[in-house]
DNA sequence: TTTTTGCGAGTGAATGCTAACTAACTTGAT
DNA sequence: ATCAAGTTAGTTAGCATTCACTCGCAAAAA
């Protein structure tokens, strides 16, 4: 069952990495065109509107990650810590091999007003935000986690953490070390909310 | 010492409200000059670009913002903590007054790369950060604040949550209660660091 | 006190550019 | 000989910006 076809996703590649290279406001049909070597009508064969390039391109990596995220093997020993590192570790890998889809995803205002792209970039966010919010759900009622915030702030509170991370990242040219400062992110969080040896309220 | 004419400042003003209603995308010379009831050729007049119109907007907010949160009042007695709730609280206020702000500062990437630009939301987002910092650290040292984490990623970690408020709250359409939630936010992530009556490390 | 001159602020009609997209034709493989 | 996949040469539309001009007023000159 392929979804796309291999002309398809060479589009798709060259749509990535024009816009890794030269930020979305430079995905042309045109430039696109060019990076390929062909002319851009040609493009209009395999895609329908260049809308529908980018929304290919969010659909690609909505399942993508969902799959990615659902195949981290955890062995049932595995703290809700411990799988939370493991979720926004591969997140953030896959930025880093693909700073693209930050630009995209952190773009919603680019779209001009443009429905389905707009939810395509919500539709991924409420992914993530859901995978995040089922764990401090999990860790707050195993007792791993304390119960100081509503698991929804807390969630807002994480993934607003991260995400300024990555747009740290995304200003300084992509120089900034994304793994290791997510990493010190996530720690100082957890380090605030697990439940440790330390006292019971 | 007027910096702007009243042309400008009617200018400007219509510029924010056309933001606030349609989205940064729909801002154009000819939609502004039609809200105004001018011809577009008259806004050249009291501006080079449109480029110096946002920048002028950006301008005006910088400065508004660095008066406003330095003229808060503060008793000496007062916490950090709570020093850090009503910069917020202004803050968060002010958005609510203005949404325009938050879809230009929010839209960097629209810019065409125009530096001056990204520079002027870069500059506001620095200035916001060392509030943070400066506050987080005069916490810390005072012992306010536990230190078990750095400034700097607390900071992030601050800002990144409360900056994710903000975005949901501009994602809901403006229906939700930014001041609200974000108060729970940060009331959320100062429980979790302030000293209050219990253990010291 | 008229008259002249200069200027701030405005206008309609281009201009020039960049995009997305299309029509009509060609070619090469099955 | 059909058809998928190209091509050349457009069209259309949006946008920022400029051109050449006007109008009314205020100050300088007569």
């Amino acid at each position: 069952m392929q979804e796309f076809t291999d002309r398809q996703i060479e589009i798709m590649e060259a749509a990535t990495n024009r816009i890794s290279k030269f930020g979305i406001q430079n995905l042309t049909i045109k430039t696109l065109a060019e990076d390929i070597g062909l002319s851009e009508p040609a493009l209009y064969r395999h895609f329908k509107s260049k809308n529908q390039i980018l929304w290919s391109l969010l659909e690609y990596f909505k399942t993508e990650m969902k799959n990615r995220i659902q195949s981290i093997p955890f062995k049932p020993s595995t703290s809700e810590a411990d799988k939370l590192r493991a979720i926004f570790n591969s997140q953030l890998q896959t930025f880093v091999n693909k700073p693209a889809i930050v630009s995209v995803i952190f773009a919603e205002s680019i779209f001009h007003y443009e429905e389905n792209l707009s939810n395509k970039v919500s539709e991924i966010m409420d992914m993530m935000q859901n995978y995040v919010k089922t764990n401090i759900k999990q860790g707050q009622e195993s007792g791993q986690y304390n119960k100081l915030m509503g698991a929804s702030t807390l969630t807002t509170i994480l993934i607003g953490g991260i995400r300024m991370t990555v747009l740290k990242w995304k200003l300084s040219g992509h120089k900034s070390d994304l793994i290791k400062d997510g990493k010190t992110v996530l720690d100082g969080i957890l380090k605030m909310i697990e439940n440790k040896n330390t006292i019971k309220y």
